[in-house]
DNA sequence: TCGTTCTTGAGCGAACATGTTTAAATTAGC
DNA sequence: GCTAATTTAAACATGTTCGCTCAAGAACGA
């Protein structure tokens, strides 16, 4: 076998594997180990494989393996996008609900800057990020959930009740076409659901990789919104559904 | 599997989970304590975890947490040792609550470790602080009071007497021997009126630098407190007077 | 046929990754 | 305040893995 042959077929078979032992190759590569080595130096340095200690790796695999984090700061690009088609929808001296949850908390801190619009909140991240910004802030308070950092149950409820908003900004973790939108956590629904009942718009915060991914908990139908903002419209046909009801939707 | 793999798992997990005990990850990521403490070493190198004692946190989680970091390492022996001297008043199962200002974070970070408390505050930095604690945090809501930290206002006082507890920690700006205790703020003297008509033992926390140097809101007079923490006890006579109307006084 | 060049494989020391042990630091409990 | 327990960090030991060097053999041309 010619030394052109082989690193081929190594390109290949570690290309299927996406991730293997040096041992494994070397058994699929009938070569002594000193010569697989070369062979995969070569490789690395044109990038056609990444060499880890013990293995090889599919170069393609990594990357969207690493995309992992891609995604969640590229992510956080897209809720930051989100946020900025939100903020549009909030006119000057507005009273504003805000939701926990991460794309509602970068949608805080769009509006923060503002002197003109007053922020009503849950979330402790948001709360605590205020300081530096201009708008004025009002916690619900609340039991605190460590995992979301939110501030929840029967006081914030309650404390919620006694609110009128403008417009609330409510995330979820999961949307259905035909069965609304749900969140993971019964006491989280309630204060979504609260927060809807106490504002005149209602905005639905949420991407499309909540898109047909139902969570557990229920909490709103699609005509509990007056409004969606998200980073890619549904099919045409949902779309049209959807609208029927009343529900804008805007793409970020 | 590899080294690179694990370390992006980790990353992911505590992505996910925010914030987690040593154990817990060590459950998932099944590998021996000090290889995953290697790993998180490096990843907290990276700036992709934030190790504490005991556990590890999501970076993008705490971060708005630093600033306060950042304030209390000012003054805090002296405030460490009070707090910590205050810390020995509550019992197994106490309702406490925990008043604004830098002394008595310090005392809300001594109390956030024990399990079997339960925290009541209005200070957003205390409430932000208590994502690494185990203790129960409930968060009096109100309106964000930026230079203080703390939650004030109509809302804060009305939620405020829906509770009881067994011992409120008050913080002082200033003491005078004869008119009792003050502050620069009158929502937050407001405040802290409240707070000690709420709770059963009433304890002061002030060092001797506020001693004889009155504030302009008068909110307490001396026998408005069950207990004084201080680094140092005043004179003698004015001691004896004190203690005449019932305080005990505590020296950190 | 000989010598040069290239490839290959083997050997060896260095580097690496991991687990175990031990000491220090931190925290909790009294 | 002190002591005991937990957590962390450093030191050590071990088994792999890596990269280098060198010699053997094949390929090639003179």
């Amino acid at each position: 076998m010619f030394a052109q042959e082989r690193s081929n077929i190594i390109k290949k078979i570690v290309r299927k594997h996406r991730r293997m032992t040096f041992a494994e190759l070397q058994q699929l590569v009938k070569v002594s180990p000193a010569t697989l080595r070369r062979d995969l130096a070569e490789l690395e340095l044109a990038g056609d494989v990444i060499r880890v200690h013990g293995g090889v790796l599919d170069p393609s695999y990594v990357r969207t393996e690493v995309s992992f984090d891609e995604r969640v700061v590229l992510n956080s690009s897209a809720k930051k996008a989100l946020a900025t088609t939100a903020a549009l929808l909030v006119p000057s001296g507005a009273t504003v609900l805000v939701d926990a949850g991460t794309t509602c908390l970068e949608l805080g801190k769009a509006l923060m800057g503002r002197k003109d619009v007053r922020l009503i909140t849950h979330s402790v991240a948001l709360v605590a990020a205020a300081f530096q910004g201009e708008a004025s802030v009002l916690c619900i308070g609340g039991e605190l959930r460590k995992v979301s950092g939110a501030l929840i149950g029967g006081a914030a409820l309650s404390a919620l009740n006694l609110i009128h908003a403008d417009v609330a900004f409510v995330g979820a973790s999961g949307l259905d076409p035909a069965e609304g939108c749900s969140t993971t956590e019964l006491f989280e629904a309630e204060m979504k659901k609260n927060m809807l009942s106490r504002a005149t718009r209602k905005v639905l915060l949420a991407d499309h990789t909540k898109w047909k991914k139902p969570s557990t908990i229920h909490f709103a139908n699609w005509d509990g919104f007056t409004d969606w903002i998200t980073d890619e419209m549904p099919e045409s046909e949902q779309t049209k559904h959807l609208c029927a009801s009343g529900l804008k939707i805007h793409k970020a």
